[in-house]
DNA sequence: TATTTATGATTGTATAATACAACTATAACC
DNA sequence: GGTTATAGTTGTATTATACAATCATAAATA
């Protein structure tokens, strides 16, 4: 690998993820972290903030607090499980579906904004790289 | 753009920006934020917090927090401009310089360990489609 | 079976990064 | 010389996260 190509890489995603953080903190919807929390639920089923926590890669208590927040606007129902007093399922509501759905759309819509004017070939070829990287990372 | 690019990028951007808050904020040396303060202000010279702000995109109030950190580390120095009562520069110290190195060839590393196996053509690409999609965000 | 240990979840506390609003001091303008 | 603009700082709030302590229940063990 060329020296500069990791260069340019080492500072861009610094920038990209200084920029993105702030950029997607004014929400009136689903904050980023809902968001991927509802995603990972839906995609997930029935399944308690442990289990969670390890697909998301979080610590257990920060995804314990997001899905109480997320319990807390109706967008989840938090469920006992009959089968063992200490634990419980998260599950989506319809109005949940509802706000990812419509958060979802909205981000779509902001990224193709930004992606106008870009060659399909690149648009694929990000589109696999980013996830290429984060595969790399979340095996590292 | 196909939708399963767009859809591709969307998910994985959201991933990335989770993983990459998180998986550089365990640092002895410096963090994210004067990294790329020190960088700036490495490339920029002589400035005050206004032109750095403007320059990071950031509001003002966060630039001085962060610069007066970084001189209370000794990092950089805060000088009086002699022109105007108001106003300060800041100058990346040598030790500024040297933990920047140190920081930024740590990172380099890390990011070098997860590329490795990529085909040239695919850093090559992430590289300069990072940059492209950094720009188009700066120009949004 | 009674005690110990492991586990699912929550809560307390801390940190980093940010923005907006209020404020201070100085400069510029009229 | 009084008003307005500007450079910077500080107060306050929010979001996202981790680690440590704790609680309740389950599982293992003696």
């Amino acid at each position: 690998m060329s020296n500069k190509s990791l260069e340019t890489i080492e500072l861009e995603l610094a920038i990209l993820i200084r920029r993105l953080t702030t950029a997607t903190a004014d929400n009136r919807n689903l904050d980023r972290a809902s968001y991927l929390l509802l995603r990972q639920l839906l995609h997930s089923g029935q399944v308690g903030v442990k289990t969670l926590a390890r697909e998301l890669q979080l610590d257990v208590s920060t995804v314990s607090r997001q899905a109480a927040a997320l319990d807390q606007k109706k967008l989840v129902e938090k469920i006992k499980d009959p089968t063992d007093g200490r634990a419980f399922f998260y599950n989506i509501t319809d109005y949940g579906q509802q706000e990812l759905e419509i958060y979802r759309t909205a981000r779509l819509t902001s990224i193709e904004r930004l992606l106008t004017n870009w060659p399909d070939e690149d648009t694929e070829s990000f589109g696999r790289l980013l996830k290429q990287f984060n595969q790399a990372l979340r095996e590292r």
